[in-house]
DNA sequence: CACCATGCTGTTACCACAGCGCGAC
DNA sequence: ATGTCGCGCTGTGGTAACAGCATGG
């Protein structure tokens, strides 16, 4: 990844999909988020200007410069004199946005950095993620889960209404092009950093509906089941998280709501990169950094945990949420994805010894074809 | 409370080989 | 520039072995 556009190969990339977890240059980007639907949702970024290799979410104005959120630590230390840089949040986007929008998304955005109008743009210049929104099944009060959705730009302002149902988004702010600067300096880290992350989009339980096109799918794989996802197995992760919590709740009280502090261990790890299993005590936050959620592993509270969670959220309503989580997991499809039929075709017919392929005209216990034994 | 045995569940390595990708020519 | 050849790597499923956890004595 870096320098280079994943795609073309040609032009230098400028934006970071996490989805596709590809640099792209801008025309690229239009390109291929344009193809459908679901790629339209595809939550993208700018790319950081230092590493080349993470999703931006931050803009030092002073050096005018797009920075993830580890360059951002490193060049803005507290014990530089860079920690006092004014810095703006850098909004994600997901749709197909034109030149023009993303200027009104990012003010430091040049329209000269792009290539002109596709016919994309004319035909979908919105950038949205109403329909995201809409294909939730949460309740909206579960979404108050996350305080800090600002991360993602509605260019159509209208994401506090749910247009399907009508139901008013309390929780979901408004988007307003004018930035935020952070007035803060980076060097108080510990806890206020983290939560200025604008990465983070809804990560309450719609995230499930939020990234289903990929996301889910991948940690399916390591929590196949809701009793795993709410069960002891996960303990030792949430106690893994646990330390790296400066002032999170106690391991008890997160334990003594297992099926929230899952579910937002569950999203942040579908938002966060691909596989956890190999994070050590040697990875630096950087190494796992994803723009804040699996970082935030690392560096603190993530900032849509509230401080209470179980007082926050009634009961009710969480059981409601859990319930239609249960139902709507138990219409996915955990079938594994097959990349060669030829080579399934193949394994399904091979001859085995105690489960192991054998070779053509050896003794065999198992045959796949009429279960016999050679031997 | 600590320890041990037992049972259960999940993960991983192993095997052969067709087919794919890539470099060399 | 294009085609051919050879080599190395990948991925496929059932099973055993192993690891980890929970439970009860």
């Amino acid at each position: 990844m870096g320098y280079i556009c994943d795609f073309c190969g040609d032009q230098p990339s400028l934006v970071y999909c996490r989805s596709d977890a590809a640099c792209l240059c801008l025309s690229c980007d239009r390109n291929v988020h344009s193809a459908n639907a679901l790629s339209k949702r595809h939550s993208r970024t700018l790319l950081c200007e230092r590493c080349n290799s993470q999703p931006a979410f931050v803009r030092c104005a002073e050096e005018k410069v797009s920075l993830c959120q580890n360059c951002d630590w490193m060049g803005h230390d507290a014990s530089t004199s860079n920690s006092t840089h004014k810095r703006q949040t850098i909004n994600s986007y997901s749709g197909c946005p034109s030149s023009g929008e993303l200027s009104s998304i990012w003010s430091f955005f040049s329209q000269s950095d792009s290539a002109g109008e596709s016919a994309c743009e004319q035909e979908l210049g919105l950038m949205s993620i109403s329909e995201n929104i809409e294909s939730t099944s949460w309740d909206p009060t579960v979404n108050t889960i996350s305080h800090n959705s600002a991360g993602v730009a509605e260019v159509n302002g209208d994401c506090n209404v749910d247009k399907g149902s009508g139901r008013t988004r309390t929780s979901i702010p408004e988007y307003r092009p004018a930035p935020q600067l952070l007035d803060q300096p980076a060097g108080s880290t510990d806890t206020s950093l983290p939560k200025f992350c604008p990465q983070t989009k809804y990560p309450g339980l719609s995230e499930d509906d939020l990234y289903d096109d990929f996301n889910i799918d991948e940690v399916d794989l390591n929590l196949e089941n809701y009793e795993e996802l709410f069960g002891g197995s996960s303990i030792g992760l949430v106690n893994a998280i646990q330390p790296a919590c400066s002032n999170a709740a106690s391991a008890d009280s997160v334990m003594s709501n297992k099926t929230d502090s899952i579910l937002y261990f569950t999203t942040k790890h579908a938002h966060s990169s691909l596989s956890f299993s190999g994070l050590t005590g040697e990875s630096s936050a950087g190494d796992y950094q994803d723009c804040g959620a699996s970082s935030m592993l690392l560096m603190g509270e993530p900032p849509w945990c509230p401080p209470c969670t179980e007082s926050s959220i009634p009961s009710a309503t969480r059981s409601d949420a859990v319930m239609r989580y249960k139902e709507k997991k138990k219409t996915r499809k955990f079938e594994k994805r097959v990349r060669y039929a030829s080579r399934k075709a193949r394994a399904d017919v091979r001859k085995r010894v105690k489960g192991r392929f054998v070779k053509a005209g050896d003794a065999y216990d198992y045959d796949p074809l009429n279960q016999t034994r050679s031997c």
